[in-house]
DNA sequence: AAAATAATTGACGTTAACGTAAGCTAACGG
DNA sequence: CCGTTAGCTTACGTTAACGTCAATTATTTT
């Protein structure tokens, strides 16, 4: 399986170094070490990968590492547990249905903003002649 | 026109007067003043709910701010700025698309995971007998 | 009139999410 | 061999978005 160094996998997302190691420590990605130097993996990167997507949905990253942590395939399934998860996932899908309805929301107030913004210039052209 | 008090106000939202006072000094609203005690309008009221529709979505406050007072009617509208005004709103759109795709990946992963998840319970149920 | 309630202005505290700088080590090219 | 590049740890700095507390002023309620 190939893998990453950490400036590697920075540049592919555009995050730091910095924001990498500072990830470790909230758990939300886990590399191996080589001696003393960090080695990612694919694994490490689909986590990458959700955790900004989290980000620009305006989850913190204390959520962020619940959510992914319970995704993450080859957890414990004990029905108890699977049955929580189906739970909670539940609970995230209308989170982002509600969040779906606030972007619709904004759309449809910039459909009008525009459209009110194009009746004001048609009426500075309209108005010669 | 009706008028709300800041605890009238920020209870019917959800949020403190220390919020509000807060929103204030960075332009998020900008209620009328009787002798030292804010009185907000229902001007007040719609920016405030865009404000925590954007925070909701995971925009700063500034961010924010620069959008609905870009939106705000009443606006100075020369042609120049109208036109700054629509493709600042094209700009807004492709994010706010963007997000909702995002969203959708996401939906769509939990979709995977709840299915795995079921076919674990199922594997359980499935093997007595 | 006294007491509770709601408002104000400072001003300092706090948490999240990194940035930045110092000082050190390991590998690599010329 | 030596300078550059990439990595590490430790630690302090920074910004956003408020929380919290103190001291003060009105208003309202008992």
């Amino acid at each position: 399986m190939r893998t990453y160094s950490i400036r590697e996998l920075g540049e592919e997302f555009g995050v730091t170094a910095r924001t990498l190691r500072f990830y470790e420590t909230k758990g939300l990605v886990s590399p191996e070490r080589q001696g003393v130097t960090r080695i990612f993996s694919e694994r490490d990167k689909v986590r990458l990968d959700l955790t900004l997507r989290g980000k620009r949905l305006g989850f913190s990253l204390e959520e962020i590492r619940q959510i992914i942590d319970m995704y993450d395939p080859g957890q414990p399934h004990d029905p108890g547990q699977i049955i929580y998860l189906c739970q909670k996932i539940q609970d995230h899908r209308k989170e982002l249905l509600n969040k779906i309805k606030d972007i619709n929301d904004t759309l449809y107030l910039m459909d009008e903003v525009e459209s009110d913004a194009m009746k004001a210039l048609g009426a500075q052209y309209g108005s010669r002649d």
